[in-house]
DNA sequence: GTCTATAAGCAGATAGAC
DNA sequence: GTCTATCTGCTTATAGAC
């Protein structure tokens, strides 16, 4: 990352927060003109369209999450430990990008020509979460139920992160990971 | 309900499960003309506007979760017990009505005159899911966490329960309700 | 209940001046 | 780098024929 935020970052930026409020195909281009005090030709001389405007945002992150889970699903690890490090990993990308991972779970249908390659990318990135889980079980670390059970549940509580950390700022990441993971992994009922 | 489904159902059917795919401001009334095999003007004689096609879609369910939650929080039983319920009362609705559960979750803040109502409704859902936790950690029936974290992360998986339904149709409800029962509640950890 | 025709406005995007 | 002016096509919705 450059040191100086230039005006296509600050188009970037704005652009994620508006279409994570009301959905990409509700903003226009005058909306996000209007957020930035200038008139909607202007941004044409930094973005090529608005489609490229959405890919830039999604493309990113969704990239960066199938790279970390590589890097997770490959260490040497326990699966529970896996898992305690994609829920840091979840919570890390929430708390730097909460705009574009509301855009990503969103409105990931409206891509055009990177519709098929950010499929590619979350598929990799479920079945890494898959083989995990596969072992944890084969392993006896965690309970036998269904896989794709443990693994729906999870990943929607870490997918609408984004929703929340925003909101509770009394809370910090560490305390937030400890609670999580102790909520995802060991549940909430007393023995 | 009446036995036959006039073609304002038929309508409101087909709109809720293309607003479920692409978001309602990506759908037009030439879309959801389209699919029923007429021309958009023809929807007018059945429906007012769009916005009210978006509004019978969302108050409807958002109700329906307001009033059997409020039938669950005061019932007589304990907190876990209530939690179960509030389960099979996603996993119900989540199977009964999949885009209107995708719509609800995507689509609210595109209501305009009932947008507050929505709001409230929304609100009392919430607050009464608090209690019931709130409860459960003073009777010490659940573990001692922080009370937003609980409340979000079996929130979040309930809600999201409409994207995954439709996918496994192998598995019956009963055998959902029991199995993410264990992993909310109970964790996915072995002893 | 569906159609054609059309109104009135808004969308994304470009050209060219400054 | 931003502006004004503008093109072209699409949007919701209505009027009135059948």
């Amino acid at each position: 990352m450059s040191k100086t935020e230039t005006r296509k970052d600050e188009i970037i930026k704005v652009s994620a927060k508006l279409f994570k409020e009301k959905g990409y195909s509700a903003i226009t281009m005058r909306d996000i003109a209007k957020a930035m005090n200038i008139k909607a030709a202007s941004l044409y001389n930094h973005i090529k369209s608005k489609q490229d405007l959405l890919k830039i945002i999604i493309i990113s992150i969704a990239e960066e999450f199938t790279i970390r889970m590589q890097e997770i699903s490959s260490s040497e690890s326990t699966s529970i430990e896996k898992l305690q490090k994609i829920i840091s990993l979840h919570i890390d990308i929430a708390y730097h990008y909460p705009y574009r991972m509301g855009v990503l779970n969103n409105d990931w249908m409206h891509l055009e020509e990177e519709l098929e390659y950010y499929l590619e990318l979350r598929n990799s990135y479920e079945d890494n979460f898959r083989s995990i889980v596969e072992s944890g079980i084969e392993s006896g670390e965690m309970i036998d139920t269904n896989t794709e059970i443990i693994v729906f549940s999870i990943l929607s509580t870490l997918r609408s992160l984004y929703l929340w950390i925003p909101k509770k700022e009394a809370l910090k990441p560490e305390e937030l990971t400890k609670n999580l993971t102790q909520v995802l992994i060991s549940g909430i009922q007393n023995d």
